[in-house]
DNA sequence: CAAACGATCGGCT
DNA sequence: GCCGATCGTTTGC
């Protein structure tokens, strides 16, 4: 995408949702900066892994066929809010929502760096405190999609959210770290071996050379 | 009403 | 590293 659009240090602004291209999406939303004030605290991470969702045709989607269900009817509206549900009735999921309205588009984050907020997180995460930065925390406070939203306090309570919504405490930054091409590797989506022909899909991304990645 | 589910943790080797 | 138990919402039969 055009560097110039965004500036860093800026929330991503409403357009670079919209986009209908959620594959580029994905790869763009790698090394931006997810910030959230929830529990009276502020954390922020650096994005280093997710996987695209994209409903018609992709079966692993929950709005594949666009089906529309209670659940799934945050992801048909207009990109630029938080799609989160629950998994193994314990897991957090937080997704975000992109595409126009109804186009059911959404990216899960998988795994991020620990940049703001350490020991918030720890205190979250039931790891004990320690004085960690980017480069000593433990791989499992932020690594995993459901690990990753338990550390920034995400919860179902707020799918749905607008992240140009005064009222949403979470939001999205980029912080000039733009990747190169080369940086990001891909791979087939991880747990939806029920997909079918989608399962073998490479629409999962991640930082190549971090090591808050699932491998 | 029951099965499925985009995963994690702890306890072992 | 591998393996097993696990929890509760959502959905479809």
């Amino acid at each position: 995408m055009d560097a110039q659009l965004f500036q860093a240090g800026q929330r991503l602004p409403l357009e670079f949702y919209l986009r209908t291209d959620v594959l580029q999406v994905a790869r763009d939303l790698l090394g931006k900066v997810l910030v959230t004030e929830l529990d009276g605290g502020r954390t922020a991470v650096r994005i280093t892994e997710v996987e695209a969702y994209r409903a018609p045709e992709d079966r692993a989607s929950h709005a594949w066929g666009n089906r529309r269900t209670r659940r799934t009817e945050v992801m048909f509206q207009e990109g630029g809010r938080a799609y989160i549900y629950l998994c193994y009735g314990i897991h957090q999921m937080f997704n975000v929502v992109s595409g126009p309205d109804g186009a059911a588009h959404a990216i899960l984050l998988r795994a991020a760096e620990p940049l703001e907020g350490l020991e918030l997180m720890c205190r979250r995460r039931n790891i004990p405190p320690g004085k960690f930065t980017t480069a000593n925390a433990p791989a499992r406070l932020t690594t995993g999609p459901g690990a990753l939203a338990q550390a920034l306090g995400l919860t179902t309570a707020w799918t749905g959210g607008s992240f140009f919504d005064p009222a949403t405490p979470f939001w999205i930054e980029d912080r000039g770290d733009h990747l190169p091409e080369t940086a990001i590797a891909t791979g087939p989506r991880i747990g939806i071996d029920y997909a079918g022909e989608s399962a073998a899909w490479e629409w999962r991304f991640w930082v190549r050379e971090s090591r808050f990645v699932k491998r």
